[in-house]
DNA sequence: CATCTTTTTAACAACTTTATGACAACTTTT
DNA sequence: AAAAGTTGTCATAAAGTTGTTAAAAAGATG
């Protein structure tokens, strides 16, 4: 689903940019120019991540966020500041919820990269899949292994992660390099052969018949796509 | 699709390892020495990505960037910078629109990665076309199959380019040049007739009388045209 | 620091898709 | 209606991708 970000920050330009490279990568961006108006929208809409600037007309970003978590609103929040070490300590010491922070200039990729891990950790979504039963098998990803003929067997953390990525976009095909990003993440640089090998273990594991697999399967100059 | 890169590069070796990495992976690449150069072959060509040196002879990298983004143009830029962390973070300024940037000296396989991520995040030809309906089967470009009679029947990777290329011109006439160009990519050169018979193999799938087609229809001496 | 596990790479076999060629059927032009 | 060129059809060849295995590299564990 998709994700809805609210962006509070008075500098236009900077919003301009950020709502666009939010938008490029599929959130739902909803923008306001000074804390009244941001804290307005945030208390009306649900958002799953709100990019709060520290300096604001009308309310500032310290305002903004102790507000919300005073009405028990726990939207994951990272702030943006120009300045250095003595308000993000501010930021930090207080207490005032935040759960990360990027000091101006930055980098849209890095940027980019940390809402990703804060959703990544925050969001129900993801979280919801505990188990999953296909076959006569079933995936436990809290427990991180998989059961069968009542045994738990274990997987690695990376099987785990692809398995998951996968079994969520079920009966999508992902292409290597879509899953190279999310499972390994946006530093990291294998082949995407080094993918393939993944299949084949994941295959010896969970398939009744390894070489004519029924859950996941290979479509050719493409990637692969999960069954159940 | 084939996509174009601009190389803006003084340093003639890297340039031509850069050049080289890239044609392998099956970029087409043009280079340029110095900043006035690349200012100029940026604003002749449309490219898909431009790596920027920083430090050009004529024009440094901040103004050919600067220069490109005050026209209006919006081509995605990676830096190539030898220095440290102060450059860097005005480089990011997210006001001067770079997309990412890589310090010197710096591995082929990174670059090329984040070349990709770069490419997937910004480039257009994500059409949203995911699934289309017509005559008794649908096509789900997400899944890579066709549906008829409530059975998915697989698609390989080019039937499912050259559908999606006709279906969206539905209607139009389309030459067998510009199939050959944007399905196949204008590197490959295959003999016009390669097309003829995927249509026809396409014409078996989809078609319920394949030899008096009714969606996959040929306009001789022209191409082919999708109807409904 | 040595050992064990996980991850990554490399090489070659097996496989699927893609490309080509030959001939028949068809369209348009003369 | 015949000629010239185009397209349909099918079998086969070529190209490129993926499966599989094993070993090397990297990371964790004690």
């Amino acid at each position: 689903m998709m994700k809805k970000i609210l962006i509070i920050e008075d500098d236009q330009a900077l919003c301009q940019t950020l709502k666009t490279a939010l938008e490029v990568e599929n959130y739902k961006v909803l923008s306001a120019s000074d804390g009244g108006e941001g804290y307005k929208l945030a208390t009306q809409e649900n958002f799953d991540l709100i990019l709060l600037d520290l300096k604001l007309p009308e309310m500032d970003g310290f305002e903004v966020c102790k507000n919300l978590r005073l009405k028990g609103d726990r939207t994951p929040i990272i702030f943006l500041t120009g300045e250095k070490k003595q308000e993000i300590d501010k930021v930090l010491g207080l207490e005032l919820g935040g759960d990360d922070y990027m000091i101006k200039p930055f980098g849209t990729r890095e940027l980019l990269a940390r809402i990703k891990a804060v959703l990544r950790r925050t969001s129900p979504d993801k979280a919801k899949l505990d188990e999953c039963s296909f076959g006569n098998v079933t995936i436990s990803f809290k427990k991180q292994v998989m059961i069968k003929k009542d045994e738990e067997l274990p997987l690695t953390a990376k099987e785990l992660g692809l398995l998951k990525l996968l079994i969520t976009h079920e009966g999508e095909v992902i292409t290597r390099e879509v899953i190279l990003n999310e499972v390994w993440g946006y530093d990291k640089y294998p082949t995407t052969r080094t993918v393939d090998t993944f299949i084949h273990n994941l295959r010896k594991k969970i398939e009744d018949n390894p070489s004519q697999p029924v859950h996941l399967l290979t479509i050719p100059w493409s990637g692969y796509k999960f069954q159940k």
